[in-house]
DNA sequence: CTTGCAACATACCGAGCGGTTGGTTATGAT
DNA sequence: ATCATAACCAACCGCTCGGTATGTTGCAAG
């Protein structure tokens, strides 16, 4: 990797983990500056203003990771069992700053959805995007499931719910709550079975 | 009413809904002064610093508002029902504002609970309070419900629910989405009976 | 009629923000 | 070797923010 190359990706990866932080706002340019030791042109000549880097972080960054983690939860033989592994090895897994800070997508979501159309309009796509791939994954074991289910609108409730647990355990500082809503989750998702 | 607490009220009306509408931090005083026509030295003689506002905006507006609306849907004879109501209620009188918007306390939740202490707090004790009036309202008709159910747990996953609920259409600007995750949530809710 | 304090108003402060400007250094093609 | 351009730096700008210091008004008790 060049030099320069070397400089954005690690302006990208401070920036996320700023952002994932303190929010997109709260976010100091001058505090990435001195993470990264280079000065103010040195960003500016990589991203044009500070939503653009924040754009890039969003797509290079929250995206592949979010969607490769919920890709390896979908894809095995029984999807019902693995969301469920994948909640609840979430709850075992979890750090203390993940409880405290959240989700990044989830984070970014509230802060910036109903502010900016470009955060807005990216993060519909992804949402659309996990949607399709829970429904997807569904559908492969349709036989198994109960008669009548409105695959998308599960979908959506499921995604719902791991986002409001997460801000709930994020606001209680409190693994326990988040525990205990995936627990309940878990049970609703196996419950989709005949 | 004196002219004193006329004008300290109508701060107060006044920093919910810009807090509501923008969030705590990205409040600027100044457009609080402007709706009010205030000065700045009228609004510091009621309240000694923005956050101690903020506190105040959330004791004596968001939660009454909030408990007031959560027992109205609690004190009925069927509690599972009345809830059901309450959330298909909330799609259909849902105002274009509240889509955009989300829940106030959800909101401030998501923004402060991880920033200040005094926020979480709060919070905090508003969400266990909550909490306790669903347990209450949902073991007074025990007799109906199945077996083995964690009450508490449940009470949790619906709160955690509505709340990724609000977040969803608030993100993508679709009450259809909000909708959608209502009817799985009340699906959910009155599979809770026998 | 005075005095005191609540209830405001006005003007100003320092800090931090995102962004710009003008310059310097490194690199790679010709 | 030259030279355009990419890559980067340092200084500065305008602006808004929360907060403060000081001044003014009006009412109400003594």
């Amino acid at each position: 990797m060049s030099d320069a190359e070397q400089t954005r990706q690690n302006i990208l990866t401070v920036a996320a983990d700023e952002i994932h932080q303190h929010g997109f706002k709260a976010t100091s340019l001058s505090v990435i500056l001195n993470r990264c030791e280079i000065s103010k042109g040195a960003l500016y000549h990589h991203f044009t203003s500070k939503i653009e880097l924040g754009y890039a972080v969003f797509e290079e960054i929250y995206t592949p990771m979010f969607l490769d983690l919920w890709q390896s939860a979908l894809a095995v033989e029984d999807p019902v069992e693995g969301l469920c592994t994948f909640f609840t090895s979430m709850t075992e897994q979890m750090s203390c700053s993940e409880v405290v800070c959240g989700c990044p997508l989830n984070n970014l979501c509230e802060e910036m959805a109903n502010v900016d159309e470009g955060f807005r309009l990216r993060i519909l796509s992804m949402q659309e995007q996990l949607n399709q791939s829970i429904v997807d994954a569904l559908e492969k074991i349709n036989d198994d499931l109960r008669d009548g289910l409105a695959l998308s609108q599960v979908s959506y409730f499921i995604v719902a719910t791991l986002n409001g647990a997460t801000t709930l355990s994020k606001s209680s500082r409190n693994k326990e709550l988040f525990k205990q809503v995936i627990a309940e989750l878990c049970l609703y998702i196996r419950a989709l079975k005949k």
